[in-house]
DNA sequence: AAAAAAC
């Protein structure tokens, strides 16, 4: 049985004062061969374990195995420690993995012990090239890096490190940069140049990038690199509590699935384990993973305070919490679960773990709840102008609801004629209501159009057979309620639907970056009627900040309606999707709540850096005066 | 008002 990283590499004999996840030194760190703390646990013949990401290799790639050390103290089934980086040779291309075994307490119930099977690390880059890539594919990736040159760039906050222009830049470690190259990344997106350094140098974050910028290998990178150069102490093993040394929450399953997906590919080889919980899925099997052992658990909230109540899940133990799609997780819906999880079980305090918050759209109000978690934190706004929003062409149509489902078909039916081989691109529908959903898949299918629907009133199993059979092209048409709104990453998906408009316009904003994702173009419909009247104004706002043609009648619509179309009036105006809420009221201190968390902030002004003079003055290259 | 999120 193999244990994640952490659990080997750490011992009872180290501090809880982690290695500083920005803390660049690796030769420093103790190889696993020489730490006497180390404990190997368990069946004799387990001194030749081999860890599972080193099995089937030739001999010579394997990393001396590590020295077999004294029994583990009682009641804990140490394993045997090493520095993640690899011990003695970082050079090896892999981490000195501690694969340790756990001891006799392992307590699935099972009795057989050790599984070599389960025990491999499927490769999770296997399925990757089975999707047929189109024959212009200029990168490898599918990423259009063009299309993200010259994005304006907001950072404030105290001391913000300068972007990283390469991924060899930063030190992430082999194994990490292996994955990399097996993505086919090949230079961090502008989000991801800009998070990586704030990320490394232990900051909290609060990051604003357009949808499809990749904000998942964002927050993912630093957190795997940290906890592959972390000492981190020991964590307890009782029970059959287990202890991630990362959380990251979204607010659906099916995005939870694939940041797990990613985060998997990502760790593949480094020891870093990742493991998913989410509901509507049976329970037992991911109670199995956990105890398998996991340094990152991507959780759905509901599902995660489920474990913490059946104390199968503690928190104590993280060092890293990044919530995606943040905005959405702190509104009315969320936040108490939010708050549960955050602030009132066992996690340790802002300030003590490393808080990262990511939304392609960061409403103010948002912010000022957001800034309870966070302490002393960095802002970045990465810009919408040349990026993948100006990618995505935008058309508002007038349909009245009785013609909105033959307006639909005419969509469909030009589209089929002028797609290749007469096949259906792919397009997704949006609707306001579940059992609109259901009907309007109905109706499409008896008019022959292959068509499915997710929403949240079908079982886990449909939703996620829904999303592979229109991402497979069998029903390439998909009817979704704004579960699938937000941070779903479907490629060639040629065209969005607004069929019933969201009422808020950061809604629009996240259900449209379902096309135009990487780089690549798309066309977003919307159908708008007298029911819309006040999106009018948010709506036409937006479509010109993005160089998008507005009607005539809707600009007319818009002069005519009243203000708080989409209720918050674009949450950032401007070129990004949000706007530091710190810089609208510099001195506004104290009074309720902590906007400034951190407690040793530089000064009420100190926080702008782009386009003011004041502050700390972090001009660095990237960092684009966008503010006139 | 709707959607999502545990059993």
């Amino acid at each position: 049985m193999r244990t994640s990283w952490a659990d080997s590499v750490a011992n009872s004999g180290y501090e809880s004062a982690a290695a500083a996840p920005g803390s660049s030194s690796s030769s420093s760190i103790t190889g696993s061969s020489n730490n006497n703390n180390s404990a190997r646990p368990g069946p004799a013949g387990r001194s030749s374990y081999v860890p599972p990401h080193l099995r089937n290799r030739p001999p010579s790639a394997e990393p001396p195995v590590p020295a077999a050390a004294a029994a583990p103290s009682p009641g804990f089934a140490a394993p045997h420690g090493g520095s993640r980086w690899g011990g003695a040779s970082r050079d090896m291309g892999r981490s000195g993995f501690g694969g340790g075994g756990r001891g006799g307490g392992w307590s699935g119930g099972r009795t057989g012990g050790w599984d070599r099977g389960r025990d491999w690390e499927a490769n999770p880059f296997e399925n990757d090239d089975s999707r047929e890539q189109a024959p212009d594919e200029q990168e490898s990736s599918g990423i259009n890096f063009d299309a993200y040159e010259d994005i304006p760039v907001e950072t404030s906050g105290d001391n913000v490190p300068p972007p990283v222009n390469t991924f060899a830049d930063i030190d992430l470690g082999e194994a990490l940069n292996e994955n990399i190259r097996r993505c086919k990344y090949v230079k961090p997106t502008p989000v991801q140049r800009h998070t990586i350094p704030i990320s490394l140098g232990g900051r909290d974050l609060m990051a604003c990038a357009q949808t499809g910028s990749g904000k998942t290998a964002a927050f993912c990178f630093p957190i795997i690199s940290g906890i592959m150069k972390g000492q981190f102490v020991q964590r307890p093993r009782g029970a059959r509590t287990v202890y991630p040394l990362a959380l990251i929450l979204s607010p659906t399953r099916e995005l939870s699935c694939q940041i797990h997906e990613e985060a998997r590919k990502f760790a593949y080889q480094t020891g870093v384990k990742v493991v998913v919980a989410y509901g509507g899925a049976p329970i037992n099997q991911q109670l199995r993973e956990l105890e398998r052992g996991v340094d990152i658990l991507v959780a759905t909230p509901g599902r995660l305070v489920d474990l913490l109540e059946r104390a199968r899940v503690s928190l104590q133990m993280v060092k890293y919490l990044a919530l995606d799609e943040a905005d959405r997780m702190l509104d009315m819906g969320f936040e108490p679960q939010i708050r549960r999880i955050v602030e009132q079980m066992d996690m340790p305090p802002r300030g003590v773990r490393q808080t990262m918050l990511f939304s392609a759209t960061f409403p103010k109000e948002i912010q000022r709840l957001a800034s309870d978690f966070l302490s002393n934190y960095i802002f970045l706004a990465v810009g919408r102008v040349g990026s993948s929003t100006d990618l995505i062409v935008q058309r508002v149509e007038f349909v009245n609801e009785s013609d909105k489902r033959s307006h639909l078909m005419d969509l469909l039916h030009a589209q089929r004629a002028n797609g290749a081989h007469g096949k259906q691109a792919l397009t997704l529908v949006f609707v306001e209501t579940k059992k609109g959903a259901d009907s309007l898949e109905h109706w499409l299918c008896l008019n022959g159009f292959p068509a499915t629907t997710i929403h949240g009133d079908r079982t886990q199993q449909e939703r996620e057979q829904a999303l592979r059979s229109f991402k497979s092209g069998v029903t390439p048409i998909l009817v979704a309620t704004d579960v699938a709104a937000r941070g779903l990453d479907i490629p060639h998906v040629a065209h969005v639907v607004n069929f019933d408009l969201p009422n808020d316009i950061d809604d629009y904003v996240h259900r449209i970056g379902r096309t135009g994702r990487a780089g690549k173009s798309g066309l977003a419909t919307a159908f708008f009627n007298e029911n819309n009247s006040s999106m009018a104004r948010s709506l036409s706002e937006l479509m010109t900040e993005a160089n998008q043609e507005v009607p005539a009648w809707l600009a007319r619509y818009a002069a005519r309606s009243s203000y708080g179309g989409g209720r918050n009036r674009r949450s950032g105006g401007g070129r990004f999707g949000g706007r530091d809420f710190r810089r609208d009221a510099p001195f506004n201190r104290g009074g309720g709540s902590d906007y400034y968390s951190g407690g040793n902030s530089s000064g009420g002004g100190g926080y702008a850096n782009s386009s003011g003079g004041y502050g700390g003055g972090y001009g660095g290259p990237g960092v684009a005066s966008a503010w006139d």
